[in-house]
DNA sequence: ACAATGGAGACTTACAGAGTCTATATTTAA
DNA sequence: TTAAATATAGACTCTGTAAGTCTCCATTGT
């Protein structure tokens, strides 16, 4: 049984994007680099970008009900993007598959994470933290990791046909 | 048996800073706001913040292995800050009592964690997004959020009594 | 001698992230 | 009309880790 297995010991805890976001980007700017309109089924996704099959369907379900995707549902369905690519972000996409940015709980739970809320002088301080990580993910975009994705496979042909 | 039980239901999970940095950074301000020298017992923290008791305990060892506090054993011992607040920035202390900021795993594991890593378009988003918050992050010390903690004790002060 | 402290570390618990699988509804195509 | 292929929904398992609790020991001031 060599079944392929994901090495589980890799400790990521705390303050790191995990996979749902990783899988989501990937499987996005796939669906950005194929043909206007082509219908690109779940298991094509997952092949291209070895993602983990029943999982990847999950995180689907997030992108198409956050309106990032469409699905086709029966024979020959599959997803397509909803959106031009060049206007989904890594933010919005971080916030559809996983949940609202927020860097420390008090800034959503207020009193109810800590009591010294009100008058706490490092709240502000994860608040502009956040502000500055939401800034420069909403100003990167699906289009611009698909095209830079492009470029390598186009810029690498060629290499290995020298070779 | 009304002991004060911490909600539990909080659900923190990805990409936020948990407790441990929380009460690092207060404890780290509580000792900055101290007469020069003085020596802060662990208890004293633990009330003065609302830190559970043994937790803190494990807390502060780190930031003595870090070299940001100083310890006291012994009859009347505690804790003094081993340099100057304003040399400390947040980033030391996440990296002190977490582990180094990295938010995509892929950053420290490379291939380990995935095998497209060497032609990954996706890697260098995250890289960029990490450098902007390890920066800012880097850019706030203790000194700040000490100071503006003092800050407003001494104006709450006057304004209650006003009223 | 004794009480007060930090140091070290074992231990527990809850939960979320990750992954797997199955049943069902829908659609295309033969 | 039937069969195959697909998304949808959701139950289920496993594992690691954050968070919290407690106990014993070494050290120090009084």
């Amino acid at each position: 049984m060599v079944k392929r297995a994901r090495m589980r010991s890799e400790r990521s805890s705390l303050m790191n994007v995990g996979r749902r976001v990783d899988y989501a980007v990937r499987a996005l700017s796939y669906l950005a680099g194929q043909p206007e309109g082509k219908i690109i089924s779940r298991a094509d996704i997952e092949k291209s970008q070895d993602i983990p099959s029943f999982y990847l369907s999950k995180i689907m379900k997030d992108l198409v009900a956050g309106g990032l995707v469409q699905s086709h549902i029966g024979s020959k369905g599959g997803f397509t993007l909803a959106k031009g690519a060049s206007t989904i972000s890594i933010k919005d996409v971080y916030e559809t598959v996983e949940r609202p940015l927020v860097l420390m709980e008090c800034l959503e739970q207020g009193m109810n994470y800590c009591s010294f809320c009100a008058v706490c002088s490092q709240k502000s301080v994860w608040e502009k933290a956040q502000f500055v990580l939401a800034e420069f993910l909403a100003g990167v975009s699906i289009a611009e990791i698909a095209d830079r994705q492009g470029l390598k496979s186009r810029l690498r042909a060629p290499l290995q046909q020298a070779v």
